[in-house]
DNA sequence: GCAACTGATTACAGGTTCTGCAATCACTGT
DNA sequence: ACAGTGATTGCAGAACCTGTAATCAGTTGC
């Protein structure tokens, strides 16, 4: 027998999403979700380095595996398939995750501050993308023009996929994003 | 004789800046840059939403001005060549502030929170040009496309300008990364 | 069997950020 | 004179976040 139930960080995350969607982010204290959680104050700070945190799990690891999946990325390809390919590569995993996603974008939506550092991972993202590439030999500002290409199509992407009242799977919207971006990208 | 002496917010500003460089945005109070400037936090807090803030003056009037002179760009240009020409038009501007952009720069990079803000900012950016876009007619989600890739190149132009050892001018920066991002458009 | 170790949790104290509210006070217009 | 204006201030307090040390069930080494 464990001395402490399991899953601490994913019982914070639940608790969190619940009293935000209850009762609003700014309304909510950090104290109020380790309670909900059966937990402490200080105990959340152990697992998130800020309250804005407990909305983002796994988004590090998410990056880190982008970066590793254009490291060992076909040659041939150009670095914006690449990306688009390993963007690809991972949609299924999101359209598993949609009810979620929707409840988590209501409350991103909601409060500045989050959207604040949903624009943080994706800048950790493009800059993860850029060191991926240049590691393929793209030299600058090709990288980092690229990978923020990129993640501004992923971005636009996401945000289509979860307005989208067809409910569309999310490669669908990527690819029509990429797409669109080669279609504009010829009246330039 | 005015009650108080003018330039609030500006004094603020001077003072934030010294001291972030002196000692660094963290180990710096808000009360302690109120005081060196004279006045008291509460006043600190009248003139600036949060203490981050006291690094993005004007901000918001130049996301203002660009997304109004986007509205009267000329119609014959397509998306992209206007906003180029609107960036264009205020790289002066810029390059008569090269000192000042360089510490501040200093300052934003020794401080992920900062930086987080600096990308709220340029989302913000995005998101008005994109705005202007629509009015111009150009449909969704190209508009958001053409807006998000256009400050990628910003951004990348302005990096790369503060990093440039021969100091050279904004706009030529601003030029090479519009040109980089047509030349790699090519290879898509 | 027993002691030392581990690692997650907790308790506590305290600094900092940020807000709300009411008061001050020189200047302004009537 | 005298009320009005508007920037500044004082004060109280909530919430965020951190450092440090204590607790304690389970595990490991002997």
């Amino acid at each position: 027998m464990a001395r402490w139930p399991g899953g601490t960080p994913e019982r914070l995350q639940e608790a969190a999403i619940e009293l935000f969607t209850e009762r609003g982010y700014e309304r909510t204290t950090v104290a109020e979700i380790a309670t909900r959680a059966g937990l402490t104050e200080r105990t959340f700070y152990n697992h998130f380095a800020d309250k804005r945190e407990v909305l983002f799990p796994g988004q590090d690891s998410f990056i880190a595996g982008v970066q590793d999946a254009l490291g060992r990325a076909p040659t041939e390809q150009s670095p914006l398939e690449a990306v688009r390919a390993v963007f690809t590569a991972g949609s299924d995993w999101l359209d598993q995750r949609r009810n979620a996603a929707e409840r988590r974008r209501h409350i991103l939506d909601a409060h500045p501050d989050l959207r604040e550092r949903e624009w943080a991972k994706l800048a950790a993202l493009a800059a993860a993308i850029a060191d991926a590439l240049r590691g393929r030999g793209v030299p600058e500002p090709a990288a980092t023009l690229t990978a923020g290409v990129s993640v501004t199509a992923y971005h636009c992407a996401a945000a289509r996929w979860l307005a989208d009242p067809q409910h569309g799977t999310f490669g669908q919207h990527l690819h029509a994003s990429f797409d669109e971006l080669h279609r504009t990208a010829r009246n330039w």
